[in-house]
DNA sequence: TTCGGTTTATTCATATATGAATAATACAGG
DNA sequence: CCTGTATTATTCATATATGAATAAACCGAA
């Protein structure tokens, strides 16, 4: 990767670079940000091919409370990353006539395809950190992660 | 740590969760949330404590220019931390007489106890994410991160 | 069947980020 | 000394998140 890090908002990091926390966070603010960079040119956010990619996976319309749960995230953000997305025309809400409290969100063909084409920018992005961590000892590193979460 | 993510966003994480790549965002976001946790019922949130520290190391006021790089953030974001850090009371806005443009953030003594009490919970998370990845090999994961950095 | 608790989505207030546009100041070179 | 360019902080619009409060609909138990 090898691009600055240009999202370190708290850029806490002690004196040295080397404390295994902060490393943690920022490693992963600086993928996040190289996913948000591939996904730009495309018009998508790094949000709304989560979402977008949800939807794909379920194969059919998804009520924002299951969104809001696949994602691990309160329900009033899903109400408004799907205003974008509807906004966006990738996304439309339906409502479920079994249960009128519901609302589900179901793909357009737009935002079908938008998400293959996210899918592919994170493929390469994907790609590009297998190799740079080529080198390394993978076993370990998913280890580490997984004892984390 | 072997707590519940409760702020991955995106969730995205493929059919299993052995992809490295989002294994990497959710464990740097799963700290990012334990310290946030930590921070909270000191009245700090983790860009807060991330300024007031840089101030702290500094040792004497630093223009809002000089914290945006230190944190690696548009200046923008910084005059707004700098309204919420004073209207708590942490730091206090200096004009700089040599250089009429500039605004300098001052810490208060308020400000200074609040990121000393920071600290310690910070270092109680830290010292806690040491012993969770006790059993695996820190040096491998090291050279891993600072190879995405 | 009505009542009360639960679940649904939305709205609102707020925090944290970005980036563009603006205004004031600094400063170098003519 | 001007003048143009760069730098400074701020403001504005927006995206992404949280959590509390609200309204509508559901559902089980009395």
């Amino acid at each position: 990767m090898n691009k600055p890090n240009t999202r370190n908002q708290h850029g806490i990091s002690g004196k040295d670079d080397r404390q295994l926390m902060f490393s943690l966070i920022n490693a992963g603010r600086a993928i996040e940000q190289s996913l948000e960079e591939a996904l730009t040119p495309i018009g998508l956010s790094l949000a709304k091919f989560g979402a977008l990619t949800h939807l794909v996976e379920a194969g059919e319309p998804l009520s924002l409370s299951e969104c809001a749960k696949k994602m691990t995230c309160v329900r009033s953000n899903i109400t408004q990353l799907m205003d974008r997305l509807e906004a966006d025309g990738l996304v439309r809400r339906i409502k479920d006539p079994q249960d009128r409290r519901t609302v589900k969100a179901a793909l357009t063909r737009l935002g079908r395809e938008r998400q293959s084409a996210g899918a592919k920018e994170v493929a390469r992005v994907q790609a590009e950190l297998r190799k740079t961590l080529d080198g390394i000892n993978q076993g370990a590193l998913r280890r580490a992660l997984s004892a984390i979460m």
